[in-house]
DNA sequence: AGGTTCATGTAACCCGTTACATGATTTC
DNA sequence: GAAATCATGTAACGGGTTACATGAACCT
């Protein structure tokens, strides 16, 4: 099913790497600079129940003689096959718009549950689709910036760089894959 | 009476600019690239009747003959107020980890709401945390690259990449600003 | 006269935040 | 034996999303 948060997908991900318990992922929120999610336990707990709930975990109490108590989650099938659904979809225009926190999580564990094609693939949709955002976002800061306050003309400034940024970061990825495929090939 | 949505706040600062109808608002929203705020009714009109619920604008129906009946909002004073109070506080560590879509907004308006003293201190502020965050992410990186897959070390590169640009732009807004200083004192 | 745009709203649902609660285990 | 940490939860609240609803004015 779909009707997933971006924290639920996040879960889901780590999970793919190994299985962990609640409190593993609130440390992982609260001590890396993994995406911007709580480390709330109000969040996380709640997420958890509703993937196994639509069958994209299971989890099972482990009780290690000496150590406390953990229920462990792991992916289902469903829920690998649903997490690569949606990791590899289309990017489309609004994605880079409205969603570019939901794009970076995606690409995050990209590797590791799609393969290095589909990273690449990723790569080349993103570097089209921020390349033809910024030159709108250039025309907008030329037609409206005269009647902008500077505050809010930088502040625009500031957006197309970052696009920029992550157009150049786009293509410098690109560059690594392809390096990595070549040498790989000649193996 | 905190408490007001990023929403709440962008809208607040739209008002400021000049009295807009909700429609005004949503059409903001939906053609420029303000913010990453929604456009849809069920989101504006709701978040208008929090803040005039909480006395931070006010409202009256315009029926201007010839003209669709349009509900124009203004802040009233304490809306400014709570609206300045917002803008100015300081800047802290947690605010460039977790929400510098807030940054930005608050940024946006500086100008018209603050003025120039203001916006200063505040991109002094910022260059200061976010030259603060870098190496942090810097060392984790450094630290946990190995053992991370590919596209979760590119990721966290396209991370600090976009903090790196962050914090150039804010260097570069600063010289804008004090650049304009030097002018109007000559003057 | 009929379709589009203007303009304002409401209701169900989902989910994150904040705060509280509980108990076991480790540490000093 | 007290404090800190581990570990899992729950409940109230706020607010955004989606979808639906309504009617007036404008265009052709």
């Amino acid at each position: 099913m779909q009707n997933d948060s971006l924290l639920g997908y996040a879960l889901l991900g780590l999970l793919q790497q190994e299985p962990r318990s609640g409190y593993d992922l609130r440390k992982i929120f609260a001590n890396s600079p993994m995406g911007t999610f709580s480390d709330s336990p109000g969040a996380i707990y709640p997420a958890l129940q509703r993937l196994e709930k639509r069958g994209l975990v299971r989890s099972r109490v482990h009780e290690s003689s000496g150590l406390r108590r953990r229920r462990l989650f792991r992916p289902t099938s469903s829920g690998k096959r649903a997490f690569k659904t949606w990791q590899t979809k289309p990017i489309i225009a609004n994605d880079v718009i409205h969603r570019v926190d939901e794009l970076m999580l995606r690409f995050s564990f990209m590797d590791e549950s799609a393969g290095a094609v589909h990273a690449a693939r990723f790569l080349k949709g993103l570097a089209k689709e921020v390349a033809a955002y910024i030159p709108s976002l250039r025309q907008f800061l030329k037609v409206q910036g005269a009647r902008m306050p500077l505050s809010g003309r930088l502040a625009l400034e500031s957006g197309i760089r970052s696009y920029e940024t992550l157009l150049g970061w786009t293509k410098s990825a690109l560059r690594i894959y392809a390096r990595r495929k070549k040498r790989g090939a000649r193996k």
